[in-house]
DNA sequence: GTTGCGATGCTTGTATGCAAGAAAGACGGT
DNA sequence: ACCGTCTTTCTTGCATACAAGCATCGCAAC
């Protein structure tokens, strides 16, 4: 694999996992030199980040992590709670038995996490989860597609997980998406994960507004 | 805009209008001469279209215009079906005036292009059609992942205009989809667009099954 | 005649150099 | 003292140069 497509996985996973923030600018010198490459495989790298939404640049400015609007970000969280929505009724009418397996592997992860009341590791468990149900909608580029969304939202999932009591219900909603997938039902399990991913949006306002509260105080 | 981005467009265009065939071969120098930048804005441009799908590169052996397997193809086909039934979904919620003017505006438009039999003119309205359906959703990432998967299928669609008969089935559709959507009838205007783009799919899997049953026999 | 190996040429991938544009600071005017 | 403008500097964006890998073609051996 060439230089571009290492630094461009590199930076992806630095973006997702939070470890550049949010909006902070990206400065093709300075990862040139930290990387030790030079400017043009980390432009390239740059450039399919924008090109998939993670990064934007504004001409002659350079590049920085996304930072959407928040009108924007509950529609991003919108747009993903129809697009699991969709996967998971896929799911219910297509499921075969090495998924369902899957599904009940990943529950069990969930379950797990929740019982130790490790956040961190629910929060793991629950990327395994989501991946699964995506999977088991036996569409690739459907599956592509909300990975590649659920990993843009995950900086904001991550702010989530201080919001108390959430992990109990998020596991419960698991079962309850499950149970509907493996029951065939196919109606229901699309109208439980698009709940569960909104409720997600919900939270995130609250979040958003109680981080603004002060500022506007 | 830099000429990194108009080239992106410049080549997206070709490519959606079928102006670049399928599986053809994008040399850099070739289009470098062609358009008179050196090959690195070319590099820059091909990057990003990689980075959505449209073009697909192999290590050291350069960048061609994607033409995905048939499953796949059929997989997108579906994707684009439950992400248009979800923006129908939304805009039946939330229908405004002014989208609800807009709507029976594409539709008109519709109407004329299926009573002149002017398949091309049809093609346009039609776009025009699905492209007020996602703004009416009033989601805006939505809208776009809509918009950017219509292009990117706008190939295949292209090879189904020679379909007899479907230019009034589908203007029958879209009264369909309009009036669910006007009535406030969610599950209705999901339903509708959903049946409306997968049979596309359908036509294009005949359309397949046809195109390879002289080389098969 | 066919098949395997090698050389050559062409293409991609990366580095470096250079020019243009934007941000920031200094200087002068009010 | 403050604001506007000019200049300087830093960054991006493009061009060119260079290196590395793959493909193709030719040649030789079987």
């Amino acid at each position: 694999m060439s230089h571009a497509q290492r630094l461009r996985q590199r930076i992806e996973d630095e973006i997702v996992s939070g470890e550049l923030a949010l909006g902070s600018r990206l400065d093709e010198n300075q990862l040139a030199v930290r990387f030790g490459v030079s400017r043009t495989p980390i432009r390239e790298a740059l450039l399919q980040l924008a090109a998939t939404g993670l990064v934007q640049t504004k001409p002659r400015r350079g590049a920085i992590v996304s930072a959407p609007e928040p009108y924007l970000l509950l529609a991003m969280f919108e747009a993903m709670a129809e697009i699991e929505a969709a996967c998971g009724r896929l799911a219910a009418r297509r499921l075969v038995p090495e998924d369902a397996e899957a599904l009940q592997a990943a529950l069990a992860g969930c379950r797990t996490a929740v019982a130790q009341e490790d956040p961190e590791s629910y929060y793991a468990e629950n990327y395994v989860f989501h991946t699964v149900v995506y999977r088991a909608s036996r569409n690739a580029f459907l599956a592509e597609q909300a990975l590649s969304l659920h990993r843009r939202l995950a900086p904001y999932r991550r702010l989530q997980l201080r919001v108390r009591q959430r992990l109990p219900q998020s596991l419960a909603e698991h079962e309850a998406i499950v149970a509907a997938i493996v029951a065939g039902d196919d109606a229901g399990a699309a109208e439980a994960l698009r709940s569960h991913v909104l409720v997600q949006g919900d939270r995130f306002t609250d979040l958003v507004a109680g981080l603004r509260a002060p500022s506007a105080a």
